[in-house]
DNA sequence: CCCTGCCTGCTG
DNA sequence: CAGCAGGCAGGG
């Protein structure tokens, strides 16, 4: 489901209702979810730690526990992490409760269970989640068009795939891979040894315009968050092609076409990108 | 480069 | 019923 804006989303609403939350306990209802630990073990480790604070790298978040270790989690494609009362529905995928002390819960919902929370202890580098192999924040200085055209400028693949490359720029997903590519009115298929100049210029300056546009976009209230069940993000009404594919072009008016690219469907407009 | 697996649910 | 879904890892 969610990339980098709906990410940054979830931590801005929750991260203030976490902090100094301390865990009271952990149920696991489907231990896979908890990658590379017993679950039993990572549930202990948590107990009676307090919460500190709630940090976001491309895709990944993760809580930030007293004694210096953190968990961290990807909601893949599915997943959704709400800060909920005790009595609050359950949901019917409800994979990871954490019980605070204040009777709150954090509960993990994923319907696909592709979601996955991993435990690095204090001191520990993190090897095992996929941060270590990130690319650089799309919001970070050395995000510049030498550095696309550098990482990029020889390979043979189309520039939509080359977006999805977390270990390039991390956090851009399918939706906003082609939100960007149809703002710099580049084609998805172009293979990104065939970009120019003024190509990489453009891409480098309107990734993170695209992506803290979409983070502004999405802000909501915890409440709204928790009625949507950290699903509903707002922005989905400015997204231009993603999910438009036949309808008029938001510029030209020449109907947007879908392709596949890469193995992922994408959606773009056959005159104004080139 | 493509393919598969991981999962459930929705759409046509 | 097949095909598809906003992600990613692993294998050939």
């Amino acid at each position: 489901m969610p990339e980098l804006p709906e990410v940054e989303t979830v931590r801005r609403v929750l991260e203030p209702q976490l902090g100094g939350e301390i865990i009271k306990d952990v149920q696991v209802g489907k231990p896979q979810i908890i990658a590379g630990m017993d679950a039993v073990e990572f549930a202990r480790a948590l107990q009676g730690r307090k919460i500190t604070g709630m940090g976001r790298r491309g895709k990944f978040l993760s809580l930030i526990l007293d004694n210096g270790d953190r968990v961290v989690l990807h909601l893949r494609m599915t997943g959704s992490l709400l800060v909920t009362p005790a009595d609050f529905e359950a949901e019917k995928h409800t994979h990871v409760v954490i019980r605070l002390e204040s009777g709150r819960q954090i509960r993990f919902i994923d319907q696909r269970r592709f979601g996955r929370f991993w435990l690095i202890r204090n001191g520990e580098e993190d090897t095992i989640s996929g941060i270590h192999k990130l690319g650089i924040e799309p919001f970070d200085k050395r995000l510049t068009p030498a550095y696309l055209k550098e990482r990029l400028y020889k390979r043979k693949k189309p520039i939509k795939e080359c977006l999805l490359d977390q270990t390039l720029v991390a956090g851009i997903g399918n939706i906003y891979g082609d939100e960007i590519l149809f703002r710099v009115r580049i084609a998805p298929e172009k293979k990104a040894c065939d970009l120019k100049e003024t190509e990489w210029k453009r891409l480098a300056k309107e990734i993170p315009l695209a992506l803290q546009y979409y983070i502004e976009k999405n802000e909501i209230s915890p409440e709204d968050y928790l009625a949507g069940k950290g699903g509903d993000y707002r922005n989905t009404p400015f997204l231009q092609v993603y999910g438009h594919a036949g309808e008029p072009c938001p510029v030209c008016g020449k109907p947007l076409k879908r392709s596949v690219i890469g193995g992922r469907s994408s959606v773009s407009c056959p005159k104004c990108q080139k």
